[in-house]
DNA sequence: CTGCGACCTTGCCCCAAGGGCAAGGTCAAG
DNA sequence: CTTGACCTTGCCCTTGGGGCAAGGTCGCAG
């Protein structure tokens, strides 16, 4: 006949999470020896292991307990088998990105985009447009390093061009405005122009399952009434 | 700017998570406006996501926290992963442990132990004999579901010999005796006498990676003083 | 202007699955 | 007979939040 400490020796578990599995009505509590101590037998250290089985599988105690009782084990066996398999698979994805936060450079954004940066403000630009653009560029390449580089090329790019400049250059300046002014509206179609003119109507696509475009652009439309009636015409007319 | 609840949408937490992190000192508060809302930039989003990448690595809020304070962050990265992949395989492992669990029937024991058991009280074996011998191969048939069977019927088909049937008799006997009376001694002689004759010097070994043996040896040790000196006597004679 | 519902704020208590410690009883060995 | 290693119960501590209360705010509709 075993001691708590043996039993849980021999099972590899702390005699602690014994005496909380027989709290919890996992395990039935043993008879006790004429001094109180608890005294086990082969047969608990069975129920022992399969209890430690579940557990280690993430099952939650008292869901073991329900298990033990009653029955459809079979089913409920089956289910924390996918389970467990989901919760293996996230795991390597979360080791991937991992690793993607290890190579990649945990320091603030490339050279070129601190150059863009800096070239703003020349441009006529607001600090508000200089700071949106950091965040905005901060988050495409901590999200999405392998596409980053790319989008950013095409976007900054379109600084050379004189016309094009210019039609950024008022979007800054609408943030101020009406949202009802006649400017907002003329510059939407504006936009919509020369969106069509640089891509036609196959749009670039950001990678579909992020939720990065949508959270920058919240971020531009909170900040001002015109910038998100802005956003509302451009996607009505760009569909 | 993002207020904690848009945050938190896009980033796929919870916004009382978000504030978990700031109490903790993982995340800075951001600035608050003129209600006292927080107000957070894509910057923000950023932290957010590196913190959730680690956390969902396991590693703890607190170890997150000096690894954005401090350095050595590579090396610590490079720990956090291994410790990851060490996760992974135990989580398969339990897997394969779970699926015997599950293939192997949970009803007590298979029907040809359950007649061994039945005779032995016939056949002049004491009743706690008879669940020593319950106890061992529940534990047995659990742990070790693909050796069991043969394990088993190499034992019990030492009843069927006369001579070794009165040896394991005489085994539970002596369980009451002096663990010095005489008897002992001499049933250790005649034990490693029928094992050479039975096994030669190949002793058959259980699995060495588990303590299944020393359970059941244990168990049956501390019932009684006398077999615990025979073992010992075993030990030192076979060994 | 006044709702209304959906948000935000802080503060508090609650959960699982034990860990750790205290205060006392027990056991085996020297 | 003492010592050290066990055992007993009871209580508080931890991690990563969840949930609720009580109150302040927001934007929109009537």
């Amino acid at each position: 006949m075993l001691t708590i400490g043996q039993l849980a020796g021999y099972v590899g578990v702390t005699a602690k999470a014994i005496r909380v599995y027989h709290a919890k009505g996992l395990l039935a509590e043993p008879d006790r020896d004429s001094s109180g101590y608890r005294r086990y037998r082969a047969a608990d250290a069975v129920e022992l292991i399969k209890i430690r089985t579940l557990a280690e599988a993430g099952v939650p105690l008292a869901r073991i307990r329900e298990l033990r009782a009653g029955d459809g084990l079979a089913s409920a066996l089956r289910q924390i088998d996918d389970d467990l398999a989901a919760r293996i698979e996230a795991l390597q994805a979360t080791r991937a990105r991992l690793r993607r936060l290890a190579s990649g450079r945990l320091s603030p954004l490339p050279d070129e985009v601190v150059a863009y940066l800096g070239r703003l403000p020349g441009l006529g630009f607001s600090e508000r447009w200089v700071t949106l653009q950091s965040d905005l560029w901060l988050l495409v390449f901590a999200t999405h390093p392998e596409t980053a580089r790319t989008n950013f090329r095409d976007q900054s790019s379109m600084l050379d061009d004189p016309a094009l400049l210019a039609v950024v250059l008022e979007y800054d300046r609408v943030h101020d405005v009406d949202p009802h002014d006649p400017r907002v509206d003329a510059l939407a179609s504006k936009l919509v122009a020369a969106t069509r003119a640089r891509y036609g109507d196959e749009l670039p696509a950001y990678d579909p399952g992020s939720a990065i475009p949508a959270l920058v652009q919240g971020a531009v439309n909170a900040s001002s009434p015109a910038w998100g009636r802005l956003d509302a015409l451009l996607r009505e007319r760009l569909g």
